[in-house]
DNA sequence: CTTATTTTTCAACAAGCGTTGAATGGCGTT
DNA sequence: AACGCCATTCAACGCTTGTTGAAAAATAAG
């Protein structure tokens, strides 16, 4: 078994509290103190505070979004005469999200989490979502708009806009719902969650972009 | 023309920081040099910092529920007999949101962003949320209990995740769906939102939680 | 074993934080 | 005009913050 280095060990940290409390809800202080390290090192392997966020936001993006893409790629391959139904691409989308739950890294859930923070915030998400994350959806709403061809962008656009809310507060893992629902359901339970909101989503896209009857 | 009281200026200030850059992201002095005001007012007013978040927090929250609400009624006292549809009921759910675009008052745009903050966080969310919204959204969903008489409650409280998940991302207002669709949607633009909002979720409700055919 | 390099800790800095008690101001009542 | 009462400011407190330069420890190289 693998020693985590300590380099290692403030990422998580960081990525932990900072997904709970946000940039300026922690201090360098409660992650060195978490990871075990002195509040120091943190400045001599990432410079500074924004610095390290930085790296926690960009350690996991590159892996997230190729397994995203390559979800997406296997399902317009496999239907490469008709072109993936709206279905198989918001399940491209969303399902490599549950790779986090198999994994025994609960780092994957942490991480999520802080995507939903940033995205959610208007100064955060405009210095850090576009960046990482714009091509990837793009190639989502062409293949979107492909599979409605009778949408207009707009349309499409809204659409897209009410998938990545339902997404964000479900990275979220809030735990309102639970408290909402009585216990009938878990916002740790992604499976659960994506097995309603691939259908529900579905269903919008279809009503709004699809072809007039 | 009343002069606002340096007491609501302190409110508004507070309220417009805190949406942007969550309680930990804006210092007492922030807020009270953008009111206008020595830093140690606020204090003497609300107290401590967390008890000033509490009140801008609570400051609109009984007039939201009670618009939110006497909308829910009065579909229902519309329909009486059958009782009101998907789609109007969450109409009322989400139309009232818009009474902040019409008032010239810029405070309330800042203060759904700011539920947006509060619902989106694990933390804030479990000490903020429950006790101001739980009773209006239980009526919500009992009243689309009612309209989908064949769905689960597990069911019914997913796809209201999916809705809250939208509805919450659409009041953060981060310009992000602005960004992506080249301009063509707005943030800013809470009607267009909820004019694609309706129609995709009430037919995500009745995918998911309607009568097999 | 010695040296050189990288990693980690130590100790401290200036700046900014929330908070407070005492002083000041304005204003209606007597 | 003197009083009392809020509202507001002033000045300062003890503490925590992010950051840094130098010391120490660990690791790698010769």
């Amino acid at each position: 078994m693998r020693e985590i280095s300590k380099r290692d060990r403030i990422l998580d940290a960081a990525e932990e509290l900072f997904a709970e409390r946000g940039f300026d809800g922690v201090t360098l202080r409660q992650i060195a103190s978490s990871a075990g390290v002195d509040v120091a090192l943190a400045n001599y392997h990432f410079g500074k505070k924004l610095e390290l966020f930085n790296a926690v936001f960009e350690r996991r993006s590159a892996l997230l979004n190729k397994s995203r893409l390559d979800a997406l790629r296997k399902v317009q391959a496999e239907q490469a005469d008709t072109g993936p139904s709206v279905e198989q691409i918001i399940e491209a989308f969303l399902r490599p999200l549950e790779l986090t739950q198999e994994t025994a890294d609960p780092g994957w859930r942490h991480y999520l989490a802080l995507i939903a923070y940033v995205n959610n915030s208007t100064y955060w998400g405009k210095r850090m979502m576009s960046k990482l994350f714009d091509d990837l959806v793009q190639e989502f709403i062409a293949a979107l708009r492909q599979a409605l061809p009778t949408a207009s962008d707009q349309d499409l656009y809204w659409c897209y806009h009410n998938l990545s809310g339902a997404l964000t507060l479900t990275l979220a893992q809030t735990e309102r719902i639970d408290t909402l629902s009585g216990g009938l359901c878990k916002s740790s339970d992604f499976q659960a969650a994506y097995d309603h909101m691939i259908p529900f989503v579905a269903a919008g896209f279809r009503k709004v972009c699809g072809a007039k009857e």
